[in-house]
DNA sequence: CCGTACGCTGTACAACGTACGCCGTACAGA
DNA sequence: TCTGTACGGCGTACGTTGTACAGCGTACGG
């Protein structure tokens, strides 16, 4: 948040740091202490300590002092911290392990889409809180999207869907996962959700009116208490999934 | 981001402030200068001139500045900053206008909702990065949730949905409208959505191998060259919204 | 053997949120 | 009318952030 103007960093700079596209540095000077893949890492390890908000809060001073150097060091690694963010995701994309469903149904190529995703959400709580309309282009995220786009083959074939629709399609998937992946992580509560209930219950009490509010009152306390109960933790997950599928199975006809 | 740990507030004083429950408060000392409607106003006009991130940019400085006071003086009307952002999510839900559809047939109801957020995506961009798993509870947020429970009064008879169902829907509801606020905001490409992809297709067209990635470049210069050709700005957003009613439509059999 | 390119870093600055304590005001009680 | 005090406002200061800039030392190219 703080002093975050830079002169503009060169996007193609970004780019071939994404995709490793090496200079020709010339080999003067002392040899590096760090490579780009561990500086990487160790982001990437701060930031899923961090919890949901921990790209967010991933500090260049942090990772330098995680890393043994000083903070203005990692400026010859990385232009600034932002491009360092777009590395960690694009690395966390590159990671997703990808399962090979050629063949099968478009509901269980989509289903294990949305699981991957999932997985993805569990693994670093951060990637749910990562601006979908900014795209990264790392090499990351584009074998990703290539990935999931191939899951809509079948889809695609049977709905006759161009190629605006396909993508579409994805993004429609995609968001539900995210959105059922933020309730899941409940920042709502916290680790102890009833302590942050009887925090503000007195309140909530004199200034709730039933008759004013009568389905937010009881619809709030049903779903309240379904997801701190856990007896269905990963309810509104299937949900949103089973309508996702049936409302692309309508294109189909 | 700097520096953001406080003793820890208060959360019934956050609630009261929320619903304008006021304390005894003495009249003794120099009358308030402010009102806090006045603050959260600026607040929220100062977060709609920042853009997609101006709530995340909205500072106190900046704040106290454009209202004539110093810095700490917010802090006798508010508790910090968090608060602060509380109070202008939540009176912007308030403002929303909430067409009364009782009567009518359920699509068009969900329809009317998903619109309402539209326009309201629209009149604040930042309100699309407001973590949804982080309820408010004010009377604004209350007052929607209310609106929009209702608006599936129809829905949840045909299709027999219990109260968790019922949450669930809207939250998928609301889920792809936020969504297709945050494609058609555009954080890639900003304002000139041209410049930005000239600036980076040099090094993309070395990277980005057809042979690799087919579906993906393929896909994806069709998305791009769709939403920047602006024939169809909105595409995403009434592909999402046939979905959801489809996907939702299935529930009544 | 020297010049130079380059990795590394100490210092410094602007911005942030906010704790603390002072100052002056204006009402309550005498 | 006088005085004590509660309270609004705010100046100062601290710790945090990202990063510009200039210098230092190293190790290779000529």
């Amino acid at each position: 948040m703080c002093h975050d103007d830079r002169v503009a960093t060169d996007p193609a700079r970004t780019l071939a740091l994404l995709w490793r596209v090496e200079q020709p540095a010339g080999t003067r000077g002392p040899r590096r202490g760090l490579d780009l893949d561990a500086v990487v890492a160790r982001a990437t390890a701060l930031a899923d300590a961090g919890g949901p908000d921990g790209l967010a809060g991933l500090s260049v001073r942090a990772l330098a002092r995680e890393l043994g150097v000083a903070p203005m060091t990692l400026y010859t690694y990385v232009p600034g911290r932002e491009e360092l963010a777009d590395l960690v995701v694009d690395a966390a994309y590159a990671a997703m392990p990808r399962k090979d469903t050629t063949g099968l149904g478009w509901r269980e190529r989509l289903t294990a889409v949305a699981e991957e995703n999932r997985a993805l959400h569990r693994a670093h709580p951060w990637a749910a809180r990562v601006d979908p309309g900014r795209p990264v282009l790392g090499p990351g995220e584009t074998a990703k999207y290539e990935h999931e786009l191939a899951a809509f083959d079948e889809l695609a074939d049977l709905a006759g869907l161009d190629d605006v629709d396909r993508d579409a399609a994805l993004t429609f998937l995609l968001d539900v996962t995210r959105a059922a992946a933020l309730v899941e992580q409940q920042s709502a509560g916290g680790d102890d959700p009833a302590a942050w209930w009887a925090a503000r219950a007195p309140v909530l009490g004199q200034v709730l009116d039933p008759e004013r509010f009568p389905r937010a009152v009881r619809v709030g306390a049903a779903a309240g208490a379904a997801q701190q109960s856990a007896r269905d933790p990963d309810h509104a997950w299937r949900f949103g999934l089973a309508r996702v599928l049936d409302g692309l199975a309508a294109l189909v006809g």
